[in-house]
DNA sequence: CCACGATCCTGCTAGC
DNA sequence: TGCTAGCAGGATCGTG
């Protein structure tokens, strides 16, 4: 599940090979939700001839900045991979959408679920996503007093739901949220709005430091799957993850069983003795 | 304001 | 061994 490392990962490794080209079609659209509220005919004559002038990443969006301000978003969901592959090639099964660059390569979008997403905005509909979205947790102005004006003074939801919740803060996924929780020991149903000072500041510095070992490690890939092209790219923060997917076994830190439990409408892991 | 359920999908796993 | 029911998950929307 591509979150903030792994999307950031992705964005570095396509940029040099994506910066500056054009897109010469699109073609493989065989799922129409992919591209609303366009329609296919309408995304492919859009994108058709359009440069590729930066590779970046907002919250988990991967951002194909076009000329003229434009952004294609790619959002991977829960099950989307980017492929750069020779356009020659066939697609892999489950592909639904293929771009066709100017240097005989093609970014293939390959996503068996069906849950991501390309949309292509103009300057001015980028902006008020942008603004929509909660601050960045890597950048230099995410301070302390950043996340606890965004955790509220009374906020009474709980604290893994306010984590992920992309307009209150951008890039954690259920993996992230339950390693910071972890990391600075607060329970997932705590209510944002009581933590204390020391809290909010443990908790700030256990979101950074989880997702920049996870950036470290090129993120986490669980299972089989590869978020990318090539298995060698494959994110090794897995081996890494102290409470997620650790249901049942012993807390590294006190022994105890590792509790899972629905936070959020999310399957939640931590440990019920460290975590208060 | 907040919780919860439904929705969208299908590969995988648990359980029979 | 073979089958199937149900889960997982991000974002969004409707309901209570």
């Amino acid at each position: 599940m591509p979150e903030l490392p792994e999307v950031e990962t992705t964005a570095r490794i396509l940029r040099p090979d994506l910066l500056g080209r054009s897109v010469v079609r699109v073609r493989g659209l065989d799922y129409p939700p992919l591209v609303e509220p366009l329609t296919s005919e309408e995304f492919a004559d859009r994108m058709r001839g359009r440069r590729i002038v930066a590779v970046g990443r907002r919250a988990k969006l991967l951002l194909l900045q076009l000329e003229e301000g434009e952004v294609l978003t790619v959002h991977l969901r829960m099950s989307g991979r980017l492929y750069l592959r020779p356009a020659v090639e066939d697609p892999l099964p489950h592909t639904h959408a293929v771009l066709d660059l100017d240097d005989g390569r093609a970014l293939h979008l390959r996503d068996p679920r069906k849950f991501g997403r390309l949309r292509l905005y103009t300057a001015d509909e980028y902006a008020a996503l942008h603004r929509r979205l909660g601050p960045e947790p890597l950048s230099a102005d995410f301070t302390p007093e950043v996340l606890a004006s965004r955790l509220g003074a009374r906020r009474r939801a709980q604290l893994k739901a306010v984590l992920l919740d992309q307009r209150s803060l951008a890039g954690l996924g259920n993996i992230y949220a339950d390693e910071a929780l972890f990391r600075a020991r607060l329970h997932p149903r705590r209510p944002a709005g009581g933590l204390s000072a020391m809290e909010i500041a443990q908790l700030h510095r256990a979101i950074r430091e989880v997702l920049l070992e996870a950036l470290t490690a090129n993120g986490t890939t669980l299972g089989d799957g590869i978020y990318l092209f090539g298995a060698d790219e494959a994110g090794r923060f897995a081996e890494r993850l102290q409470v997620y997917g650790r249901a049942g076994a012993a807390c590294f830190s006190c022994g105890t069983p590792i509790e899972r439990q629905t936070v959020a409408g999310r399957s939640s892991h931590f440990c019920p003795v460290c975590q208060k």
